[in-house]
DNA sequence: GCCAACGTTGGC
DNA sequence: GCCAACGTTGGC
């Protein structure tokens, strides 16, 4: 069972949503690197919900995998933002997974507060300037996130 | 609003 | 295949 951090911008999308919710397609992701890393998840990965854009940023919450392998529907979509022109129903290129709430930590742990504990090779997330929406964390790290989200 | 980081595109 | 231009993300 591996771990993962996944950004969302809380006035789009955030934790409050998903709580309403339960469970989320999470698509949109334009991205090769970030879809790469969702091929890779499995049924039963949890991901730490991380508010992006936001004041301050950090994570907020944890989310379960609950399948994997989807075909993102919103790139076949012309009225979306997502919308992908290159891409169609018989050669899809972006897929997504759906996700379920978990709960949310007591507390935000902030971006601050990251690069204050934890390397970027710790927990690439707090490398200046990284973009990736999607990371995996290392099980060591999402040991010690634990400690401090809910210690 | 600014800017650093960095992925993508297109000319050659 | 190189690289400049451009666009996007996201912190501050």
């Amino acid at each position: 069972m591996a771990h993962w951090l996944m950004k969302s911008e809380p006035e789009v999308y955030g934790i409050q949503h998903l709580r309403q919710e339960q469970t989320t397609l999470w698509d949109g992701i334009r991205n090769y690197q970030a879809r790469n890393f969702m091929r890779s998840m499995a049924v039963g990965d949890l991901a730490f919900f991380y508010h992006s854009n936001a004041t301050p940023p950090g994570i907020v919450g944890l989310m379960e995998v609950v399948e994997t392998g989807l075909t993102d529907p919103s790139q076949f979509d012309p009225t979306s933002s997502y919308h992908d022109p290159k891409s169609s129903p018989a050669n899809p290129r972006w897929d997504c997974v759906r996700l379920r709430y978990l709960r949310e930590f007591p507390r935000l742990l902030s971006l601050e507060t990251l690069r204050n504990t934890f390397s970027v090779e710790e927990l690439a997330v707090v490398r200046k300037g990284n973009r990736l929406s999607i990371l995996p964390v290392p099980e060591p790290t999402a040991a010690r996130l634990f400690c401090l989200l809910e210690g």
